[in-house]
DNA sequence: AATGAATGAGTCTTCATTCAT
DNA sequence: CATGAATGAAGACTCATTCAT
């Protein structure tokens, strides 16, 4: 008994989600948001969302969640095993990089919501840090990877791998397992 | 007989380089670099600079040639130590990676200038990746890194060290030669 | 050495109190101050304040210390004559009432100055209150007025009489002792 | 067979009533009439209104009509006790002088409906003063009041103890005596 | 030159009103 | 009839850029 919604919260954030990734949070604008929407005005946003800071931390808090379910379900038995399913998801989630660089952009002042919002993710990134470094340190027992380096950097430097730009083209698991395994072995001749 | 210079070219930049670094160029403003320059009015910036994407693309050119210039200084006669002594260098230079994944944000469209300073930024960039091309090939040549993987991956891997957070604190040099250890040696098990 | 100025703050302020009073503060907006204010644009404005708040609130703030300076002045040894004295100066300052009833609807959460402005209008209509109640209790101490009625209603009441539209046109003084007489006196037969 | 009423003309202008009362014309918005109404969208407030200005409009007009009616069976006979009679009244219908104070500011120039019924509580207005006059003009005849001054001044005065805040809590009857014995007597000594 | 001041274009947000089911 | 949803016309505010002294 209503008119036909012109988008659903799920495109909106599909959409915001992309805006943020590809240009980043301090250039993203709802007038742009609209535009990529391709149907609804730009005022029909605050049917959804009470702000651009909501919309924003809705969206990264669902790219967060998306992620740690993913990687709850990794099995950590194994740390070698472990630390590679997890890039593969990693991989696949490669938009968190930036997304985690944009969060403290958020300016959180005029809107508890949006705060809210925030801290969720922000517990959420503490989570997935942990999980690293219980890994790691795991695999530091078993001694299968170094000992004379602090777990922190060793988690530092493997998270980084997701940037690598996938030159070769390969599939996005194929390219992960390829990855670990320069991590694993060093660049240097053997 | 003129006035006192307000502030010089030189000191403009630093400081919009500074602005640039912290907080990234989406949320680069003239009249937060005015406020930063401590003498001078705003409107005076446009005595040196016609636009706000000229002083970006200045000083991200300005920070490239500083860095194509120490690059240049780099013996490559032994690909490895060439190598550490790149990176040494990089990581005094840490904030290129934060430019250049600037540069092309700055909105070229309305000035040609600044249009022209973009590309002569990314040619220098080129440069660069052609060096640590070169290197790495004849690294390969010579046998002392390995040789199952194309060097533009190991080249990108390489690269990526910079942004690892020093966590320990070590300074720059040392930091760099730990890194360029672990890269070299992998992180696993010996 | 700049361009010349489009309205002084003087000029600014008089236009917004003349809207305020006129239309009341909840439909006082910048785009009609900017039209009365016959040359400027409606951003030139914040070169002066912050927000629409601090307007209204700078506003208010200057009626009441017009207000306060001269009530200041009104010499308090004989009761009656300085209530007399009194009801002449309100009688000009008749926008007052108007101004005290808006200053409660100034949303004072975004802006700590228009908080700190509002606090001390509040203030100052304290010290006026004040002084009333310092006059009344001092005529009924001296018997020149009731003394069966609460001080708070005689002021009440009296402070009331600006509002009485002045249909003989007679001149603002006139006006005012003829309104003392009939609240001194009551409307009632002799 | 229409479905269940949303609401009634009468609860809604209840609640408008009670909405401008409190904060005041300008501050009047349909949503949050349509909030305050319990149940029942925003959008179905135009079954029974054509806008805004009408609702507002026909609102003084049902609280003015509900006065005339009132002020209609006070015996006028004796002077006296007809003026304690109205103030009685008065003092029931407080808000009346609040939404007097507002008709003004309701933009009639897009609505014809809202224009007319603004012109018919001024009418009516027209003929409560009438009644005062009337009364206020038999008393000076019998001499009951002042005969020094004009009775629209008499009138205006009296209208005016309505807005006298009632510090003393008494039940609305005996506060509208108390302050017509002030009104009639004066506030000076006897 | 240097700069105080002006300004228009652009963004966020609200709200009355209209649509279409 | 009722209503969920859409929307355009404001209004607040910011900022790059231009003016004029």
């Amino acid at each position: 008994m209503a008119r036909k919604r012109a988008f659903t919260e799920e495109e909106l954030l599909d959409t915001a989600e992309q805006l943020i990734i590809e240009q980043g949070y301090s250039s993203f604008h709802l007038k742009k948001l609209a535009e990529h929407l391709a149907s609804g005005a730009r005022s029909t946003i605050y049917q959804y969302f009470a702000n651009k800071e909501e919309i924003a931390a809705a969206c990264m808090k669902r790219a967060m969640v998306r992620t740690v379910a993913k990687a709850e379900q990794v099995d950590e038995q194994e740390p070698l095993n472990a630390l590679r399913d997890l890039l593969r998801m990693y991989m696949q989630e490669a938009d968190l990089h930036a997304i985690l660089g944009d969060v403290r952009k958020i300016d959180v002042s005029q809107s508890e919501k949006a705060a809210e919002l925030v801290r969720e993710v922000m517990g959420m990134h503490e989570t997935l840090s942990d999980q690293l470094s219980r890994i790691f340190q795991q695999a530091q027992n078993e001694g299968v990877v170094r000992r004379d380096i602090p777990f922190v950097i060793l988690a530092s430097l493997f998270f980084q791998l997701i940037n690598t730009p996938n030159v070769m083209q390969l599939p996005s698991e194929e390219w992960a397992d390829y990855l670990f395994n320069i991590w694993y072995e060093g660049s240097g001749k053997k």
